[in-house]
RNA sequence: GGGCGGUUAGCUCAGCGGUAGAGCAUCGGUCUUACAAACCGGGGGUCACUGGUUCGAUUCCAGUACCGCCCACCA
């Protein structure tokens, strides 16, 4: 039988049995049976797999291996995301290479490129996704651009205008200078960097002195159209109205009163910007400023800053300004300020509010009923603490900014006429019928790529057309998604569902942890991981990286994940040894089967003898156990009780304990029998963990004799409870430790494996006696020992190590071998070990409130406990004395 | 500024009112014919700190410190 290797070879059990799965349609739904549905976070195009990745997806298949076996019409629908921005500057990146903008290229032909590029390059993320295992229907892959999608989100523009939730308007939004574009709120990143704050004084026209304002941007100051003080403030109560002379510009603009300003902040007073600051715009529109735009697109100043600023950046003319000021002898002072500074979370330019028009979503009436979903428990979050953090939100959501100044991604389907009016069509063709005669022409824009994900659930499905998914596979169960996106993507999914369909996208929300480096911080790509998902699968196999990230997938707690170091990881090594340890059980099973291996009778399962009724009963806790968990999200539960059930429980007791029948010459009924007993046991196990482990498991389960076709078709367990053995789980326990305190004893006093010990075994009852009878020769084999002599009392030997176990005194005689003063330091520690406890159940027995108040049964337990131990250390006192 | 998580053996993490667990690492011993990526045995923790509640706290409450994350229009 030496066909079969002696270490587990993933790459070519990945390589066949994933692409036989596929082939063989097994992704795709059954289409009967109770519906199970998970569409996946679609990874922008340009993407590669990353850790996290790697995680979430993972969870994923695991989830939906997991219910396909258990019978469920189980769907998993993958896709990617045309991420605009992203993609748009990833291909401008390949332009620039040549030496080339979009702008030389033009739209039409720069969007031309964006295709190859995704048709060549992107997406390749789908593929990795297939070395990893996932059992996700590509037949039904999706893109957020593709037709159908598009379709989806024309008829999303469409119907919100006509209700009246998009508008078009004027004000301070996110501006990126270097990408170019608006961007929403939550696409600002907030850091506090090291800076100033300057403190500088503006005159007022009627030569009454001066008022000193405080900012962080001494160049927005040559847009200010007006200085604010708090009504309340006294110290300003006869200025207000005044006309302040603005510095370097000499525009007069006004003292107004406003709540804005805090008196406690700096001098009180408060410069005012309509156009580049959100706060200002607001005061603006309070008191009829102008607004006077002075930094354009790019972050340079333009005329409007006057001729000595046009043209610098903003940086520089900060500088500019602030010597300007200085040599007027306008600046107070400058103190050291932390500013809080935003930055564009694709690239990190720093943000610059400008005054500009865009398309907003307004989103109030679109929150609530999202909010009530969640409130009313139909759409749950695992962890829990994640829904206040979502009300959080929810209930002071802002309206959002949905155009981007991008040619990548869906343009905005709105056009022009002549005279002005907007257009809003689902296509050129529905415009120009809206149109008429006028010539109209279409708005430049793009949509946010947010606003196409938001739809992901039902248009993968496919709407707006009511499609035979859509009524099957609509709403689906549950969402499986990082923690970062639960504003930008989450909270908008469950918004257009409830607005389109009526109906929840999702009845689950599982949030799953992030993945951190060794220091603890979040593993991210701009940071450098040191770890890259495909090197680990080629090094340790597809199997052994699921496995290592599931088992510490606990419901919600992030975890750390080891770097590569000289080219090991040692998390991923853990789990693949153990993949190697349920290889080489297997190969035990596989090499026993013996020549009617065919043979299956169900009644040969049964069976009388301990170790059999123990490892059926010890199976069952463990089926109960791993689809509990699995059902609720604690992956790391379910690995970590499959874990120990096939190693402690299988490989090193059970195997060991059968090994004298399984591995018998003689193929009599009893040996049959238990070849049958322990391919049940083994194929049980492989189903159990397929859902982790699926190259493997399948890998086994198509080597065990008449399995079917494959192990995703097979059942997953369910349990019998009534397996479930409390005598013989205790049983077990006595034999086990009766074992365990030989081999320690064997261990302690350095006495070599090849020596075969004579034990006595003193019993204190009956069912003890039988079940050391019952039990020989395993006893015998496992704790190597040659005889078992069964005594009332034991006999008084010369020279022997004692111990106690539950239910027995035990002695081994050791002519010769025995080092007297090592066996008298063994036993001392036995009672030392003892004494330390009892003193410490002695001393709550003595106090009267723990008797008076601890519960009846805490008591008990304590006093049988100090008993039981006092009983053992008088024994062992005894045999340490009879040395001396 | 507000909020949320974490702090348990050398490392990665469970546990969360009755006196601490796992895996790995470590130490000692084994080629016991499935597996040395293994087997057998051992050692190792004042459960971050300070108070409080309780007969009893790692576990509950309050506060402190440190680490991490999220949100925020104080110029």
């Amino acid at each position: 039988m030496s066909d079969i290797p002696k270490t587990y070879a993933p790459h070519g059990a990945e390589a066949k049995w994933y692409s036989a799965w596929d082939s063989r349609g097994y992704f795709k739904p059954r289409g009967d049976g109770r519906p199970y549905v998970i569409t996946i976070p679609p990874p922008n195009v340009t993407g590669s797999l990353h850790i996290g990745h790697a995680l979430g997806y993972t969870i994923h298949d695991a989830l939906i291996r997991w219910k396909r076996m258990q019978g469920y019409d189980t769907l998993c629908v993958p896709g990617t995301d045309h991420a605009g921005i992203a993609t748009q500057n990833v291909v401008e990146k390949e332009l620039r290479k040549e030496g080339l903008s979009r702008h030389d290229l033009g739209r039409e032909r720069f969007i031309e490129r964006v295709g190859t590029w995704v048709d060549e390059y992107g997406g390749m993320i789908l593929r990795q996704l297939r070395r990893l295992g996932c059992s996700f229907d590509w037949s039904r892959t999706r893109f957020t651009m593709d037709d159908g999608y598009v379709k989806a989100v024309m008829e999303c523009f469409v119907k919100w205008w006509e209700e009246g939730l998009i508008y078009r308007g004027k004000r301070v939004i996110n501006w990126c200078p270097r990408c170019l574009t608006a961007i929403s709120d939550i696409e600002v990143e907030h850091v506090d960097r090291v800076g100033k704050l300057y403190h500088l004084r503006y005159p007022f026209k009627d030569g009454s002195g001066l008022i000193v304002v405080a900012t962080t941007r001494p160049e927005s100051m040559l847009g200010d159209t007006a200085v604010a003080v708090n009504p309340q403030d006294e110290r300003y109560t006869e200025h207000v109205g005044k006309i302040i002379i603005l510095p370097l510009v000499g525009r007069e603009i006004p003292l107004v009163a406003d709540d804005y300003a805090k008196p406690e902040f700096g001098s009180g007073a408060v410069k005012v910007t309509p156009a580049h600051d959100a706060n200002d715009f607001e005061i603006g529109l309070r008191h009829n400023l102008p607004q006077v735009i002075v930094i354009d697109e790019r972050g340079t100043m333009n005329a409007d800053a006057g001729a000595a600023y046009a043209g610098l950046d903003r940086f520089e003319a900060r500088e500019r300004v602030l010597a300007d000021l200085q040599s007027r002898g306008l600046v107070e002072r400058i103190e050291d300020y932390t500013v809080p500074t935003a930055l564009c979370d694709r690239c990190k330019t720093v943000i610059e509010p400008l005054l500009s028009e865009q398309w907003f979503v307004r989103m109030k009436e679109l929150a609530q009923p999202a909010i009530d979903v969640v409130k009313s428990d139909r759409v749950r979050f695992i962890p829990e603490r994640y829904a206040r953090i979502y009300y959080d939100w929810m209930e002071n959501i802002r309206d959002w900014t949905i155009s981007r100044q991008l040619w990548f991604g869906h343009r905005i389907p709105v056009w022009t006429t002549d005279d002005g009016e907007y257009i809003v069509a689902r296509s050129e063709e529905e415009a120009r019928a809206k149109a008429g005669d006028r010539p109209i022409t279409q708005d430049e824009d793009v949509l946010d790529t947010w606003f196409s994900s938001a739809h992901w659930p039902q248009a993968v499905l496919g709407w707006p057309d009511r499609t035979a998914d859509l009524d099957r596979y609509y709403p689906t169960s549950v969402l499986i998604t990082a923690r970062e996106i639960l504003y930008l993507w989450v909270a908008r999914m469950i918004m257009t569902g409830m607005h389109f369909m009526n109906e929840i996208p999702f009845s689950d929300v599982y949030i799953y942890p992030t993945v951190l480096n060794e220091e603890g911080k979040r593993m991210s790509k701009s940071l450098g991981t040191g770890l890259d998902p495909l090197d680990l699968i080629d090094h340790y196999g597809a199997d052994a990286l699921r496995f290592a990230l599931l088992v510490r997938t606990a419901k919600g707690q992030d975890f750390r994940f080891a770097s590569v170091t000289n080219g090991r990881q040692r998390q991923v090594e853990e789990a693949r040894n153990f993949a190697n340890k349920v290889w080489n059980a297997s190969r035990f099973v596989l090499m026993n089967l013996g020549d009617n291996s065919a043979e299956h009778k169900p009644e040969w399962v049964e069976s009388e003898a301990l170790a059999d009724r123990w490892i059926l009963s010890r199976l069952n806790e463990t089926i109960d156990e791993v689809n509990r968990a699995m059902d609720d999200y604690r992956m790391n539960d379910a690995a970590q009780t499959l874990y120990h059930f096939f190693w402690d429980d299988f490989c090193d007791w059970y195997i060991e304990l059968s090994k004298s029948s399984v591995a018998s010459r003689e193929a009599t009924e009893e040996v049959r029998a238990a070849r049958n007993r322990i391919i049940y046991i083994l194929e049980t196990s492989l189903r159990l963990l397929h859902p982790l482990m699926p190259f493997l498991t399948e890998e086994i389960w198509q080597r065990l004799p008449h399995r079917g076709e494959s192990i995703m078709l097979a059942r997953y367990p369910e349990a019998d409870l009534a397996r479930v053995d409390n005598e013989a789980a205790s049983q077990m326990q006595t034999v086990i430790a009766l074992i365990t305190r030989v081999r320690n004893i064997r261990s302690e006093l350095n006495i070599p494996a090849s020596s075969r010990l004579r034990l006595y075994a003193a019993p204190t009852d009956a069912a003890a006696e039988r079940l050391v009878r019952q039990n020989e020769s395993q006893i015998k084999r496992l704790a190597r020992v040659e005889e078992i002599v069964i005594v009332g009392q034991l006999p008084t030997l010369d020279s022997a190590a004692r111990g106690l176990v539950a239910g027995f005194e035990i002695a081994v005689p050791l002519e010769g071998l025995i080092d007297i003063a090592k066996e008298q330091e063994r036993i001392s520690k036995e009672i030392t070990r003892r004494e330390n406890e009892a003193k410490g159940l002695a001393s709550r027995l003595d106090n009267h409130s723990f008797l008076e108040r601890a519960p009846h049964d805490v008591v008990e337990q304590a006093r049988d406990r100090h008993q039981e131990l006092i009983a053992e250390m008088e024994k062992l006192t005894a045999t340490l004395r009879s040395f001396s």
